[in-house]
DNA sequence: TGTCCTTTGAAGCAC
DNA sequence: GTGCTTCAAAGGACA
């Protein structure tokens, strides 16, 4: 039983989610193991393909030209550590610190330093540090926000900031490399715009469309979503869109969070303002420091104006029992009932451990196989997953617990039953229609292997790289 | 347009 | 306590 804080410290979540962890005993046999999840892993893939099509026949060559050169995630790991050394000593205020949280390192930042790979391309799983001048003001560094902020951010400052910052903001667009390390608060960035840590503050990044983008950005708005694109050189995969000089065009991970003074990084509009918040996280509105344009309006804006992902309103759709005649029939005290039920924000469950992982590692392992479907990438994943060290895995169990610790601050009356079909009016009822004597896993694993098949025969190489 | 598929883990519920 | 079910993410597939 692996313990991550040596014993201390949260008493929510405990220590459940290592119960997960299987006795694996020792090192040794980890390794073992880990050497044998992955020969397993291939086989299963290599069988797949060979059940699904035996007449595709692919060349090993290649095979052997589509499979990335070996990683050498050691000698990138430790480039990042010496770059994040060497950051250090360059950082005045001694904000590179070890991070507080036993458990909670920097446990996915990997290839901080070598966010390309060989063929110059970014590695998928390469962070890229980014400027994140933030001007919080939070009124209690004991809120749960805030606590947050530094539980997630141990290098954030978030006290600090306000002209340093500034001039901070305005260096992180600058061409210079030297704010991606820089001097304010370095935060690390997803290739995908997606925050190794997003997973914790996340949870629906589409709440953060910009509303007003500076005018120098306007030309470049994506006309569907009105999301600024960042430059884009036609040459280069969309998976792998950032230089080091466009990062500081990267939607920020907090940018439900932190206020950027309508800075292009982390647009921020009245869309992500859409839910209120509950009064467990009550910080001064007035320290606000959105352009009143930005500002959404009182009744779905937490006095933060922070969104909080977790918080999916859902739509308000013009039924048929609203817009007929029949809501004649019913009583306005049910008609404001419904109506109060339908606007009740829908607070989604906290990620798993695993869930977290997987938000992390899909766009690396869509980029590898180039697979899209996310079936066939998670069970991938999910096997990955099983592939794992204990120590990686554990890193993943403890964001998963501060994640429903966070969530339990945030919204203490909520329970996952709550979004229980019939409590949320929910969209998805899944088909349970299971045959007698059939069960579920059973079933599933046969349409699993049908499409796991269809996605291999598809994509055989792909699956085969994977 | 809505549901299903896949994965693991957390949580709720029935027995 | 055990076992089953639902939901969290994601996006293609399908009815």
């Amino acid at each position: 039983m692996p313990q991550l804080n040596g014993g201390g410290g949260d008493d929510l979540g405990a220590n459940d989610e290592l119960i997960s962890f299987k006795d694996e005993g020792e090192q040794e046999e980890k390794i073992s193991e880990n050497s044998s999840a992955e020969r397993d892993l291939a086989d299963v893939k290599s069988s797949l393909v060979n059940e699904s099509e035996t007449n595709q026949n692919s060349s090993s060559d290649s095979e052997a030209e589509r499979r990335p050169p070996p990683r050498t995630e050691t000698s990138f790991r430790e480039k990042a550590r010496e770059s994040l050394e060497e950051a250090a000593k360059r950082q005045d205020g001694g904000l590179f610190k070890g991070p507080p949280y036993p458990g909670y390192p920097f446990i996915m930042i990997p290839d901080l330093s070598g966010p390309y790979l060989p063929n110059g391309s970014l590695s998928p799983t390469a962070r890229t540090c980014v400027n994140v001048p933030l001007d919080l003001h939070l009124t209690s560094c004991c809120s749960p926000l805030m606590q947050y902020l530094q539980m997630k951010w141990p290098l954030l400052d978030v006290q600090t900031g306000n002209l340093q910052s500034r001039q901070a903001l305005k260096d992180a667009r600058s061409p210079s490399p030297a704010h991606i390390v820089s001097n304010k608060v370095p935060v690390v960035q997803h290739p995908h715009h997606v925050h190794p840590l997003t997973p914790l503050i996340t949870y629906s990044n589409e709440h953060f469309t910009p509303g007003n983008p500076p005018p120098h950005l306007q030309a470049d708005i994506d006309p569907k979503t009105g999301i600024p694109r960042p430059p884009h050189p036609p040459d280069i995969s969309p998976y792998y869109p950032l230089s080091p000089g466009t990062v500081g065009q990267i939607p920020h991970p907090l940018g439900w969070l932190v206020p950027q003074q309508g800075q292009p990084v982390y647009p921020i509009t009245t869309g992500g303002f859409r839910h209120p918040y509950p009064t467990a996280l009550t910080v001064n509105a007035s320290m606000s420091r959105f352009p009143p344009h930005m500002v959404p309006p009182h009744h779905s804006l937490h006095t933060t104006g922070i969104p909080h992902p977790a918080i999916v309103t859902p739509t308000v759709k013009q039924e048929s029992s609203q817009s007929d005649m029949g809501s004649l029939h019913s009583s306005k005290h049910q008609d404001s009932k419904k109506e109060e039920e339908k606007k009740k924000p829908h607070i989604k469950k906290p990620l798993n451990a695993f869930m977290l992982y997987m938000k992390e590692m899909r766009a690396k392992v869509v980029a590898e196989c180039t697979l899209k479907e996310s079936a066939a990438i998670n069970q991938i994943l999910g096997r990955r997953w099983h592939a794992l060290s204990r120590e990686e895995q554990a890193k993943y169990y403890e964001l998963a617990r501060k994640e429903r610790q966070l969530h339990m601050q945030l919204y203490p009356g909520w329970s996952a039953r709550d979004n229980y079909v019939g409590g949320y009016g929910k969209k998805k009822k899944r088909k349970r229609d299971k045959q007698p004597g059939e069960t579920n896993g059973e079933k599933k694993s046969a349409f699993a292997t049908y499409k796991v098949k269809a996605a291999a025969s598809a994509h055989p190489l792909q699956m085969e790289a994977c």
